[in-house]
DNA sequence: TTCAATGTTTAGAC
DNA sequence: GGTCTAAACATTGA
């Protein structure tokens, strides 16, 4: 699902539902999205039952303390010298449903973010994790591409996590500095700067959404190379990174392919994109017809008039 | 039938 | 070493 606005929505709402909560038993259905410690090994996947059962173990029993975010990782901090984070990647999601969202909704769901998304009925098809709490709630894990995981590892393994240790400062964070962008961003003098936006050792959180509707509020065009931009750019697009995912975060994530929240409902940001998505429609600010193109793999959309 | 989809890593080419 | 692209992961739906 999701960049920063989508993984900050779903953290908060998780650690509103989860905090005290204590997990009863976890069913794993697909070995291969989940593992055990050493932290740094996201990708590393066990398949297998004995590795699915290792991580039902060190699960069951844990009260969950917290819920929080870094970079795309949620990472839940459980009772005990254990931790369990979790990526998303493209399609992952959590439903949580205690008795009073089961009675209402019978379990069924819109798992695809669109209007004609038939419900589902959980668990499904796509439902791999399913976490059960002692107080009858259940959390259900979803992802149709199975490119998702989660691991539980040792609390003192959380600083240590590969992800983490290489990647540069969360966008909201004080040592985001304007200095520091432009410092990190001027070491990548010959890539286009959308690249650069989405690079995690730049700046956490920042994907392909996020990247175009940061570049559209700044006016810079995302085929532009770094080496040949002025320093009133780089300011411009770090003066629209925190606004722009700000913006994100109040509409509960974006309304694109595979987000839903906590408790199936959608995010509010896709009304609010000025280019993603876009493509062959009209800016919104100049009525120029929005154009759009690949890079390093992904469709990238900008209004040519707008952006420079 | 072909293509594209929010993320990230890795291999290979230049 | 930097940086690009394509491929990989798996599935759906236009």
């Amino acid at each position: 699902m999701p960049e920063l606005p989508e993984v900050e929505t779903v953290v908060r709402e998780l650690h509103l539902k989860l905090v005290g909560r204590t997990i009863r038993s976890v069913d794993v259905r697909a070995f291969k999205l989940v593992a055990v410690g050493p932290a740094g090994l996201g990708n590393k996947r066990t398949q297998s039952a004995a590795g699915a059962k290792a991580f039902s173990d060190a699960l069951a029993g844990k009260q969950i303390l917290s819920v929080k975010r870094r970079a795309k990782l949620l990472i839940f901090d459980l009772s005990g010298p254990y931790s369990l984070y979790v990526h998303l990647k493209m399609t992952g999601q959590f439903i949580f449903e205690d008795k009073a969202l089961r009675a209402k909704t019978g379990s069924r769901y819109r798992i695809l973010n669109k209007p004609t998304a038939p419900l589902v009925q959980l668990p499904g098809k796509h439902t791999h994790v399913i976490f059960q709490f002692k107080d009858g709630s259940t959390l259900y894990f979803n992802d149709l591409r199975k490119f998702a995981y989660m691991k539980v590892v040792k609390d003192v393994e959380v600083d240590q996590i590969k992800e983490l240790q290489e990647y540069g400062p969360e966008p909201f964070d004080r040592a985001f500095t304007l200095d520091a962008f432009v410092t990190a961003v001027k070491k990548r003098t010959k890539s286009p700067i959308k690249l650069v936006l989405m690079d995690p050792k730049v700046v956490v959180g920042i994907g392909n959404i996020y990247s175009d509707e940061i570049l559209f509020q700044a006016r810079v065009r995302p085929d532009r190379l770094v080496g040949r931009m002025q320093d009133t750019e780089f300011r411009a697009i770090y003066d629209a990174i925190r606004p722009v995912l700000r913006k994100g975060i109040q509409a509960k994530g974006s309304s694109v392919g595979d987000f839903v929240r906590t408790d199936g409902a959608w995010g509010g940001m896709g009304k609010y994109h000025f280019v993603y998505g876009r493509k062959k429609q009209h800016c919104k600010v100049c009525d120029t017809m929005i154009e759009s193109k690949k890079m390093g793999g992904r469709t990238t959309s900008f209004c040519p008039h707008c952006q420079r």
